[in-house]
DNA sequence: ACCTACTTTATAATGATTCTAAATAAGTGT
DNA sequence: ACACTTATTTAGAATCATTATAAAGTAGGT
């Protein structure tokens, strides 16, 4: 299976759940954002049987960790998860809450002047919020 | 009072409690970040009456839609809010949990090449992640 | 002073997320 | 295969920020 090796890797048991959850996120062609409510609607039209919402708490946080999903940093009451890991930003549409990739090539280089004492920048993030 | 014509012109009615909050929120040389917790507490050790936490809500909700405070895109558990509302970024300490200002002119001018039909820009924020 | 619309307030409700502790499954050595 | 240890899953409870409710209070105009 494609994704045991990808958990043993990173020191998580490849259990029956993870890799169905790994099958939602990863095995498609796009990437995704996602809410855990609405990874959760995924998980049930894709799978029969059923996952309970703390496993889906606990795998998304576990991946997250292992740098397999990435938090958008954004103002909703609920957390937007990103399957894209790499560089990139995002558009936020306000009125259909709706959030769109932005490449790193839409966006130019972004230089960070400012120096903090002790501390290395471990990501730059840029949102675009969008109105009619 | 300084803070009565500034509400008048939004159309809030200059009450109490709004001119309190204001003192607490405008009435300083430096703008700064806070939640509502930390603006409660900043509340009660100001001013000798006690003010609603519900009216902070109240009060920090429709002066951000007036836009005298905007919210701060972060993934947190609460609320920031930023009594800076012009044009600028932050960087965000993971470890130690704050939020420091990064003037424009530390960051690059940002230009987005790609355009949504039918959707205007409204704000450009960008989040610079520190670790140690 | 009176009226109307806005505001404040305490409290309840909501809802996402986290915690708990018992049951289950995975990995390891024999 | 078996026993043993440790990680994981799970349902349900707990937490906590935020929002809703509805009754009492206040501002501004007439």
């Amino acid at each position: 299976m494609k994704y045991i090796d990808k958990l043993r890797n990173s020191g998580l048991r490849p259990t029956k759940q993870r890799l169905q959850i790994c099958e939602v996120l990863f095995n498609t062609e796009k990437t995704f954002h996602f809410t855990i409510n609405e990874l959760e609607q995924k998980i049930k039209d894709k799978i029969d049987c059923k996952i309970s919402l703390a496993t889906v708490y606990n795998t998304v946080h576990a991946f997250e960790k292992k740098g397999y999903l990435k938090q958008i940093p954004i103002n909703s009451n609920q957390t937007y998860f990103d399957t894209n890991v790499t560089d990139h930003h995002h558009f936020y549409d306000l009125k259909d809450q709706k959030l769109i990739d932005l490449e790193n090539s839409d966006v130019g280089p972004i230089n960070i002047k400012k120096k903090i004492n002790g501390k290395r920048i471990k990501s730059v993030e840029v949102l675009v919020k969008l109105e009619d």
